[in-house]
DNA sequence: TCTATCTATATTTATTGAGTATGGGATAAC
DNA sequence: GTTATCCCATACTCAATAAATATAGATAGA
């Protein structure tokens, strides 16, 4: 039994009339009776009475013709819905974050209209560490992420430049180097150096690295932290000085000076990616929708 | 889409193997990479990623399969019910019976080992006239009819043949007839006749005024009833005689006494009826389970 | 009775699904 | 590293079958 088999019948049976129905269903009426009679003849039912002009639905046919709608409208669920999903209308995103790099206004003003925009896709957010993104992505755990981009990223993976940023030095306010404005390499030799833990974050320091020691010296590491805001409490504290990016208003307290670094500071680089060629269909609007600065 | 796609989508999505889902599928295994292709593109979907040797579905993919198998649960679904349709274990059957000719205790007993054989098969019952029920039959109100035959009936009805009794007349115990045991259609001449309303059973009395013509004389009607209690308490009350079948039990109450008529008597059939030529398997399954006096 | 209309049958044509042969790419074995 | 193997894709051919055409038979209406 096909889909035609029953796309045929239910025409025939709603004009109660093989011509009629051929017509609608533009083919000529003759094929059309062989396929209801080969239907008649795979189900062992004598769907229609023909023995008046008007032909009429047998009990059988009647009975038939619900079971028929059933499937065709199945079908139609089907044809519907396949078509919202390859317009990207409807299936689900699961995007990363990393809430540390990212403003939770910025971000939760986009899902919010991308949402709205978009009701019918299921979004699923996970905070997970830069790196632990790209891992995600490439394992298919996460379909986007907005996350700082570590020096060299895989092949694999496209992005968008969400923002760009220049490293600069946070040092305690009372310190030497904070009553400059600007600071060279050299001046950094000696200085304590307070850095995120490495497992989330070496690739942000490699330029830091690759610029010191260019400058004749190896930074010297006073202490790890895994969190941003430690990080900056023990700069306040007098602890040593810590290598930011140039993200505003959170970062700004008491007992921390910002200082600019040269011209060739290393940049962050906070992105948007997504594995290369991925066509999800809902990945390709989320894309286009970010990219759009929508 | 035809559900060929559907079929062939499961079977590789159920495989993560072309080649497998060939073999399983009993075709080569390029038409079924072809369907495939045809499906994707008719979709707008990646329905699968073929990068690596083991093939994956996508997300895509996975949505898709679960709307095909819906589709697919309905098509099994219509086809299970067809086949029990066309072997007549599922459908309905609107069944007309006289419940004054018919015993109450045979009928119900039939309906209750057929609902019990046939669970599937929803019984409806009218109680109708024995006429009424060859209308009913014709313009297709009821499937199958218990009723009284007619002298003559319409060329489209079949019947099979419940009971056969011979006509006697009801006379009051007093009366001259009741002393004895055979009576003569002319010794009929004169008699108050007490029969049924005539739209209801002209035709069973056809015969017996036939034989009364024979025997020289037009039976006198007393009066008109429409139903068979009261027809027998004008009986005993006096008031005329009346033909009937040899119907047992029921009827047997005081101040009524039987006599019979010579064997020239009419007689009445009672019978199962149905369309002839009704090909409703339902029908066909009633009409077997009758006939064989299951 | 004739005509118009509708369905069924017979036959031909066209579409398309399936088969065959083959090539490329990835993995596994040597 | 090289070969062998497995698997999917492509190109082309063949076969099945759905659709078209022509026509006959049946039925209702003029």
């Amino acid at each position: 039994m096909e889909l035609r088999h029953l796309r045929y019948f239910i025409a025939v049976a709603e004009e109660l009339s093989f011509s009629q129905a051929a017509r609608r269903l533009n083919i000529a009426q003759p094929p059309l009776s062989q396929q209801i009679q080969d239907l008649e003849r795979e189900t062992g039912l004598k769907l229609f009475d023909r023995s008046r002009r008007k032909i009429m639905l047998t009990q059988s046919g009647k009975d038939f013709m619900v079971d028929a709608r059933n499937v065709l409208d199945s079908v139609a669920q089907l044809e519907r819905k396949t078509k919202l999903r390859s317009e990207g209308h409807l299936g689900r995103l699961s995007i990363g974050v990393n809430m540390a790099i990212i403003s939770p206004h910025f971000f939760s003003s986009i899902l919010r209209r991308f949402r709205q925009r978009h009701p019918e896709i299921d979004l699923s957010l996970s905070d997970y560490l830069s790196v632990r993104q790209l891992e995600g992505l490439l394992s298919g755990e996460i379909d986007a992420g907005f996350l700082r981009l570590p020096s060299q990223i895989p092949d694999l993976i496209d992005t968008h430049l969400i923002k760009r940023e220049t490293m600069r030095m946070a040092v305690p306010t009372g310190h030497a180097l904070a009553r400059k404005k600007n600071v060279n390499w050299s001046e950094l030799k000696g200085e304590n150096f307070i850095l995120i833990n490495p497992d989330a974050a070496r690739m942000f320091y490699e330029g830091l690295y690759f610029k010191c020691r260019m400058a004749g010296f190896e930074p010297k590491v006073e202490q790890y932290t895994n969190n941003l805001s430690t990080q900056l409490w023990m700069v306040s504290a007098g602890l040593g000085i810590a290598p930011l990016p140039t993200t505003p208003n959170i970062l700004k307290r008491g007992g921390v000076t910002f200082v600019s670094l040269p011209a060739d500071a290393p940049v962050y680089e906070t992105v948007m990616a997504w594995r290369r060629g991925d066509l999800s269909p809902v990945l390709q609007r989320f894309v286009q929708f970010i990219r759009r600065g929508e």
